[in-house]
DNA sequence: AGAGCTATTTTGTCTAGGACAAACAAAAAG
DNA sequence: CTTTTTGTTTGTCCTAGACAAAATAGCTCT
């Protein structure tokens, strides 16, 4: 077999390191240290981009990369991660159970990882199930994935086969047309989907009217959104793998564009220390955002 | 309302220009001409990031920015898309039903739509209803998309709710174990889904055991997943807004990652002009990938 | 004419190093 | 012990030049 090797822009690709950040750490850390091609450009050998996306990993946990450039291979003893954990509140039992649902996933049986969660969703009832099966477990898949024992196509097969599933469950519930009219996306760079369908399903299920637009919208189509399908509320979800510092200056810019009597609501974990917002409504969890939406009808039924 | 402003960054992530284009253009042909702030840095007013996604939009079809960045307004008129146009072999009855589902999703009537596509569904069956509804339906949208008569959050509901539709579909079928294992995904920067959910829905309806991934796996971790699914097929989708020249060597670098008995299939639009590749299968259309994996099951049958 | 080949223009990406501000850690002051 | 100030780390932006890949134009040959 060929020695693979990648240029510049497939590191950027597989690494999800920007091309100025791979030739600042080359020019100060020495690190990583591509070869030449003929033409005077990058050439990254394999095992290089390997270390890279480990690096890349450990940082989106916390650590600074001038530490973790030096460390040789003990870096993997290291897998602490370093952002302060939200404290264990599952209960032991129930903590069980997401193991095992976890551990069908690693064991790639798609067929028990779904019928197992359809029996929980029919004992548990929708809003439970996602709050408490749903949301906990993709926490767990989030820290497993960043500690190592999940690899990322294994994330992406959980991602996968859940979306599957919340979906199919929103499917079946009633279009009613009572509630406001909630439009749900996320800003570019933000792919992940599983925040907005967790929102939707609730929101869905108490009634509201949603506007499920899929990810990665530009913030000029957002607004352009609100007003064709004349949304009460733009619903934005944040996971916590997204840049905390980018997310003030992304809602107060789509707070700008946005009419005055729409309102602006921002949840997931991405949010939760995000400091307030003028104009905007954060939510760190599902429940504040189902006050929020009977807050919001109550406010509607004394006005009119 | 304050005048909207963006930065670079801003300008890259909400018209998809890079930055070194950006900075490019505006030496080259003096357009655009962002003012700086206080420390120097470009500053783009609004509408000159509109007229970019205009021209980003144009040069998506074909055209090229040269030409573009001169003309004043009468670009308009250059809706014409240079891109060859697949002839229209769709049968002026069935063009007419195609064009009602599309003015569905125009007046954001998500519930009619749906509706209306579960009719056909149920009048087609599934094989047919892919092939002669969502697949033609979906091209008319890229094509109403680049002609601007959709706008880029009608083309987003567009895709989640048939991506609802087809997921639900799909998980109804039965999950038969006799074809190969089929693992769906797609490259990093190649986002769409669609045509992933089609290929899976009609090779699961014809037994095969798929593996959907969603998309944009870094390549090593798509070799990875196959040995750990013990996959005999990784099937690739490229849409036609893909980047055509990368494609060959994204297949070949990913042929030479994975083991040789594992077949490598490539389908999608973005495929259609692509050369022909050692070790790859490409497919220009969905019949295509059936007759292959007839192929697989003769060549497997013969071999043991 | 039309099919192929070569030259020229166009366009995007890469390179280099410098500058600076925001985020973070450490030290000093209350 | 908490808060403020200072220093260090780190990412992003800047200019400006070079070059290669893609698209077009021009040419030749059938």
């Amino acid at each position: 077999m060929n020695t693979l090797s990648f240029n510049i822009a497939a590191v950027e690709r597989d690494t999800g390191l920007s091309k100025d950040v791979l030739r600042m750490w080359e020019r100060r850390y020495g690190f990583p240290t591509p070869q030449r091609d003929c033409n005077g450009e990058r050439v990254y050998p394999a095992d290089q981009v390997e270390r890279l996306r480990l690096i890349k990993r450990l940082m989106d946990q916390g650590h600074r990369p001038g530490k973790l450039i030096g460390a040789p291979a003990d870096e993997l003893a290291s897998l602490a991660p370093r952002r302060p954990r939200p404290v264990e509140s599952t209960p032991p039992a129930e903590a069980v159970e997401l193991d095992e649902l976890l551990a069908l996933i690693k064991q790639h049986n798609s067929a028990g990882y779904q019928q197992a969660m359809q029996q929980r969703l029919a004992r548990q009832g929708l809003q439970h199930f996602v709050q408490d099966t749903i949301a906990p477990l993709t926490e767990k898949v989030g820290e497993a994935w960043e500690n190592g024992s999940f690899e990322v196509f294994e994330e992406h097969l959980y991602t996968e086969l859940t979306k599957r599933l919340l979906r199919q469950v929103i499917a079946t519930l009633p279009t009613a047309g009572r509630g406001p009219r909630v439009l749900l996306t996320s800003v570019p760079d933000e792919p992940h989907v599983l925040g907005l369908l967790m929102a939707e399903s609730m929101l869905a299920l108490e009634g509201a009217d949603c506007v499920p637009l899929g990810t990665q919208m530009p913030l000029l189509e957002i607004s352009r959104a609100a007003e064709a399908h004349r949304a009460d509320i733009v619903a934005l979800s944040f996971s916590v793998a997204f840049p905390q510092r980018q997310i003030p200056g992304l809602l107060q810019q789509l707070r700008q564009m946005l009419p005055a009597n729409i309102d602006l609501w921002a949840g997931g974990r991405g949010v939760a220390r995000v400091a307030r917002q003028e104009g905007v409504q954060l939510f760190a969890t599902l429940d504040d955002a189902l006050a929020a939406l009977a807050a919001w009808r109550a406010a509607r039924a004394t006005a009119s």
